[in-house]
DNA sequence: TCTTTAATGGTCAGTGCGACTATAAAGAGT
DNA sequence: ACTCTTTATAGTCGCACTGACCATTAAAGA
């Protein structure tokens, strides 16, 4: 950053773009918002905006999820620079470089529509029609950023509510990375790992589910896993066994979903059913 | 990224800063150029400098690095993007965003002068004064970054020459992480992951060591170590073991710092000597 | 020649992990 | 009520990897 009085300067538009995902139904999902014009008026895009004249990047980050997300309070979530694009071309009216954040949601509040944007929708992640700019190629980055993350941080825990179940921590893994896990070695692995969860005092979720009440856990204070959850090599040809979503039935969904009530996660839900001692 | 027509936008200046380092008599170096002019005359900062408008950021950075080297051919070396810096008042004369990106040289082609700086130096990493604008976090996160790949990339290959024996790998090792590390143990782990180096097809170097000559290596194609090579865990209370650095003895130095020429380190240098079968 | 240094080869026990079996506790169907 | 299905949880067994060692080889230096 040396040489500032020696060349004449191009001035640039600085904008975030966000790669906000979450897991619903066993499906890693994005938010997405639907531009109203040109260019690539119709398509999807990911949500973001520019960088107010005041703002670090990050804080630009944080409002704009605030805004388009509805949440009102997006401080606890996770939120990760991922990396800046900056190709000459990738927007076609002026230059325009983005940087671009991962975020993680628990639970999936229903869209939104809040912010600028009119229309927003959480999509699958797999087989999304191509997204307006170099959007893809940010989406697909994230993915596989937070893929890694998965390996050696406890970073799993953003996806889950304040308190879940390790089927619920395994679905995230299973999801996001595409395969299936074993369930009594990752529930070795992480209530081994120390600080990566802990036992909620008294409780198991009872009616959600169909078998045996789960014991419910919080998030520990450990932010890095030693040695870290690998994920299965894959084996050879191809990708891994990817685990089934779980059937769209309506109602009382399986699994994860079927938490009832979408509005703040703060507190302890109360409606979740019995307790046991 | 959407809404364009809904605000105004402030023009941003966008700059990459390069945090390069070499391993180089077992310290870990950084290269630093002083600045000249106000703010922060006479300390030490990133070299770097403005994206073109016709360019990319990677391809600034590429730019500024061969200028700044000195070096001819910089396609081959390692080059990363670390993040994107953006606090509104990181540059107190105007607002600059900062890309910056991390590169790794083998050996130290003794500074350059060569492009925008006056003087650029390699210095040790450790216990440098502070730096101009935010360039201490800069350094202090790529050395982290770097650190973190190690273990589970074979990124260290970059910091050796194209030719390079298992004890200065090792010394790569030690080196970023400040640790010390079992010789055998390195030897198997390295070995045992396929892909990572590849033995050179009839070399041993005899000359420059003091003990039994070392067989030479070669990068192998793998790119990604599976499973990691983990840095082990420190004890409890401080730091682990840091290696101490060679004597700076002159002339024939010890080990690494023992290669002749720093030229171009394109072909396998005919200097090494013998070679047996 | 003897010592020092570093590379290389090998052993051995503990840990972690994958594969697998078994049991417990709920709901769904009959 | 009983069985079947489903999911959580407990435990076992063997292999692979790792960390801590020890031994040998081959050079340089005193």
């Amino acid at each position: 950053m040396d040489g500032y009085d020696m060349h004449a300067f191009e001035p640039f538009a600085v904008t975030v773009d966000l790669a906000v995902f979450t897991v619903r139904a066993g499906v890693l999902q994005v938010l997405l918002v639907e531009r109203g014009q040109e260019p690539y008026a119709g398509q999807w895009a990911l949500p973001g905006g520019f960088v107010l004249p005041r703002e670090s990047a990050e804080t630009a980050a944080r409002r704009e999820l605030a805004e388009e997300t509805g949440l009102s309070d997006v401080s606890g979530l996770h939120l990760e620079q991922l990396r800046t694009y900056s190709e000459p071309d990738r927007d076609p009216r002026m230059r325009v470089v983005s940087v671009a954040f991962a975020a993680l949601l628990p639970d999936a509040p229903e869209p939104t529509g809040g912010g600028d944007a009119a229309s927003a929708r959480w999509l699958p992640c797999e087989g999304l029609g191509p997204l307006a700019f170099d959007h893809d190629r940010i989406v697909a980055d994230a993915h596989e950023r937070i893929g890694a993350k998965l390996e050696y941080t406890c970073l799993a825990t953003a996806f889950c509510p304040p308190e879940f179940t390790l089927g619920e921590l395994q679905q995230v893994y299973e999801t996001v990375w595409g395969t299936v896990l074993d369930r009594p070695n990752f529930r070795r692995k992480v209530l081994t790992t120390p600080g990566f969860v802990e036992q909620v005092p008294g409780g198991a979720r009872l009616t959600g589910g169909r078998g045996k009440p789960a014991a419910l856990y919080r998030a520990g204070g450990a932010t890095t896993a030693h040695p870290p959850l690998l994920r299965p090599a894959a084996p050879a040809g191809g990708a891994g066994r990817a685990p089934d979503p779980p059937a769209p039935a309506a109602g009382t969904a399986t699994g994860s979903s079927a938490r009832p009530g979408s509005g703040s996660p703060t507190a302890a839900d109360p409606s979740r059913e019995g307790r046991s001692a």
